[in-house]
DNA sequence: TTTTAATAAAGAAATATTTCCTTATTAAAA
DNA sequence: TTTTAATAAGGAAATATTTCTTTATTAAAA
C-alpha cells in the first residue's frame, strides 16, 4: 500500500472526497480488532458502499492494496489523515451561541480533524457569560477587531436563516475564506468565497422523498 | 405554471431532490419582495446554480416557467412544499439529549417541513429532567415501549459516536423505516432501512480540501 | 508444489448529471 | 404594429460518476 503525493493531475471526483471521512471513521471502529487487514468487500459489506467504489476512491489517493488480502488498516487511515489534512491545523470563529453553536464548538472531532474553533460570537450578550470548552466569546460587534489580531480561513454560521446573510457579509467583508452554513438559507456570496451548506433541510427531503417512494436505493448514493 | 402529478414515471436525478430544499428557503426569502416573478437566472445568481440547472430541477417536478417572466414565486413555493411532503406529517424519535439533539427538538424549519419530533430518550436520567419545547422524555430502556404506543417512521440519532451503532440496532429491531444519523460514525443496517447521514465530517472534508486546492469551483457542486 | 478462490487493478461500459445549443415564446421597447 | 431582447423548453452533447468485466496476483488449501 503506497499514498505519496499525487503526481498526476488526477481530479478527484468530489463524491469520493465527501467519502473519504466516512471510510476514516469507519476504519476507526475496526482498528484494534481482531484483523490488521481489510477488504473492500469487508468495508462495503458494512458501508452499503459498492467494492469496486471503494478500490477507485482509494487509487485516487494512490492508495493499493493486497490481493486476497485488502489494506492494512493502520496504514490506511494515517493516509488517509494526511490526505485530508487533518494534522494541518485551520482557525475558525463561530458565530452563534445557541444550541447547534455549542454543540459544534463541544464537537470533539473537529480537533482530530484540523479545524480549530477558536473564538466565537452572538448578538446576544448574555450568551457570552456562558463557559464553554473555555472558548473566548464576544459580541457580535467585536468580529473585526477579533479578526484583525488573529486571521482565520473558515467561518460556521450557527445562527437563525433571518440573521445568516448578515453575518456571511460580514465574515465576506473580513477575509473569511470559507464559510460553513448551518442555517436553513441559503447564502449569496462574490464566487471567490467558499460556501458549503450542511442543509439540514436537504437532508430531510431526501429522507422523505425516500420514504415516500419506499425505494431505499440499495448501494447507489446510500451513504451522502 | 404547472405543476400536476407527475404521470410519467420521470426519473427524478437525486441531487435535485437536494437542491429543492434550497430553491424552496431561497424563495421564501423573496416573496413579499417586489416582485411577482423570479427568473432562473434571477434565482442562479444568489444561489450559484447553472439557470439551466435550475430550469431542468424545476421540469422534474412539472414546473413550466413563462418566458421573459419566469416563475410565478407563490405559486412555485406551494408547489415545492407539495412535492416535498411539507404537508405530511411523519412522526419521529430522538435520540441523545445533548446539544446537538436539543437543537435539533428545537429546530423550528421541522414543523414547516413535515416532520414532527413526538419523544426524546437518552441514557443518562439528568438530561431527562430538562424541558425542551414541552417534549416528552424518556430513559432509552423505554424505546420499545414507547414505540409500541405509537409506530414512527424516523428515527434521529444524536449520541456520541461510540453509541450510535447501538442505537441504530435497537431502532431497527423496533421497526424504525429511516435513520437520521448525525453521530460521526457510518451505521451499518439492512438494506430496507433508509439511512441519512448529516454527515460533519464530509462537509469538513470539503472545506479544508477546497481550502487546500484553493480552487472554489464556480457553480458546479458549489451548494450541496 | 500445485490448485483454488478471493481479491485488487485497470480499462471499458453504463449510467447519471450537468451544461450547451437551438428554437420558440413573449413582454417590453421602438 | 413591429422589432428586440430576455427567457424557458427540449433535446443533444459533454462531463462526471459508478458499475461491470477481464486480467493478474497471491494467500491458503490441497
Amino acid at each position: 500500500m503506497t499514498g505519496e503525493k499525487n503526481n498526476k493531475t488526477t481530479i478527484i471526483p468530489i463524491p469520493t472526497i465527501r467519502r473519504l471521512p466516512l471510510y476514516h471513521s469507519f476504519l476507526l471502529t475496526v482498528r484494534d480488532k481482531e484483523n490488521i487487514h481489510i477488504s473492500a468487500p469487508g468495508i462495503a459489506k458494512e458501508l452499503h458502499i459498492h467494492p469496486t467504489q471503494i478500490i477507485k476512491d482509494f487509487s485516487y489517493i494512490n492508495v493499493k492494496g493486497r490481493t486476497k488480502v485488502g489494506y492494512e488498516i493502520k496504514g490506511l487511515i494515517k493516509i488517509l489523515e494526511d490526505f485530508l489534512g487533518y494534522h494541518i491545523l485551520r482557525k475558525a470563529f463561530i458565530v452563534g451561541i445557541g444550541n447547534l453553536g455549542i454543540a459544534l464548538i463541544k464537537y470533539h472531532e473537529f480537533n482530530n480533524e484540523g479545524m480549530e474553533i477558536i473564538a466565537g460570537f452572538d448578538i446576544d450578550s448574555d450568551k457570552l457569560e456562558t463557559n464553554i470548552n473555555n472558548l473566548e466569546l464576544f459580541h457580535i460587534n467585536n468580529f473585526k477587531e477579533r479578526i484583525n489580531k488573529t486571521p482565520i480561513d473558515i467561518g460556521i454560521i450557527a445562527v437563525p436563516a433571518c440573521q445568516a446573510q448578515e453575518i456571511a457579509d460580514l465574515m465576506i467583508k473580513n477575509g473569511v475564506k470559507a464559510i460553513w452554513n448551518f442555517s436553513a438559507t441559503p447564502l449569496s456570496a462574490p464566487d471567490n468565497i467558499i460556501i458549503e451548506n450542511t442543509s439540514i433541510d436537504s437532508s430531510l427531503a431526501m429522507i422523505k422523498w425516500k420514504l415516500h417512494e419506499n425505494k431505499p436505493l440499495i448501494y447507489k448514493n446510500r451513504v451522502l
